[in-house]
DNA sequence: TCCATTTAATACGATATCGAACTAAATAGT
DNA sequence: ACTATTTAGTTCGATATCGTATTAAATGGA
């Protein structure tokens, strides 16, 4: 924390030395937090997945659900905030398990659209439905006012983030 | 949707089925939220890590750094969430690295305690150092009462899921 | 049109993460 | 005291993640 004041010192903060300690302790708590409810909530999940699959499989499905199929590899793995090559492993996975198929891109032929099959469909249901009832206890115990109450601050600091990122 | 509707028809809810649905994705939106600002802020940090040091790194350390050293691998590994086999592979790194030591337990002989090495402070401030400026922009668009308005509640929610796993 | 630059995806190598099986020490039940 | 069980940590094999370099198609400027 003397190292922190020294910081200060040298003319990166305006505020004062002791709010600046407070501030980081407060910001860095808060990440904290969210770093360790991401951990134990994946492994939640992660139990429940059928076929032994990985959350990021499931984050893709689940994209390709929501916002509909046909995108392309890079569109989703800049959605998901990991490197491409990641996700050139994560779809070939999907393929080799049958959720997804490529299809090629009219647009482009460098690219590929990300199709979901049948079974890629079913896979979704399958683990929203195992999921669910996790869900159900949670909010026996925190209402769903709570989680309403937070989110906003949640997306607004995420879009903030995903644009400040270089 | 159709298939989570059946689900709650065969008994296991006791809300009505378009609140289900609502809440589904409330609390589904939480955790993408939270997965999401998880992933830009280890980024964010990890890029600004020195010696290419990894958050799996960086979280030990600071563990270390708050709670006092001394602790075992288990203690640390289970306050992180992770399994023990990683912990044991993330302190190899950290001492190939010289920025923690071990020392015999003297309690229990299979057992060992984690020391902070004079390299593994210095590294820490550096990283607090490295990390701060990145805070200070992130304060000038949020407030930090916004941080401390949500901090309750994660810090709850996160109690809660830390107990009810089994 | 032609070439330089950019962009989408992959190949490859290095490291991280995790589950299962293992070793050794502590603990519990008799 | 003796044995069975539990517990701390490691080893090992499989997969995930990521950075760098590569290939091929698109784009942009002469």
């Amino acid at each position: 924390m003397v190292r922190i004041c020294r910081l200060a010192r040298a003319g990166h903060w305006n505020i004062r030395l002791s709010q600046a300690d407070e501030i980081g302790k407060l910001v860095f708590g808060f990440f904290n937090e969210v770093g360790i409810i991401n951990q134990l909530a994946t492994r939640q999940l992660e139990s429940k997945l059928p076929g032994g699959l990985l959350i990021s499989h499931f984050g893709v499905i689940n994209h390709l659900m929501r916002l509909g199929d046909g995108r392309t590899p890079l569109q989703i793995a800049t959605a998901h905030q990991v490197p491409k090559t990641t996700m050139t492993h994560t779809l070939a996975g999907l393929k080799k398990a049958g959720l997804i198929e490529f299809a090629p891109n009219p647009k482009d032929a460098r690219s590929k659209c990300v199709m979901l099959t049948d079974a890629g469909r079913r896979f979704h249901a399958e683990a929203i439905a195992a999921i669910m009832p996790e869900f159900q206890t949670l909010l026996g115990d925190f209402p769903a006012d709570e989680f309403a109450a937070a989110l906003p601050f949640l997306q607004r600091l995420r879009g903030y983030m995903d644009a400040a990122r270089d």
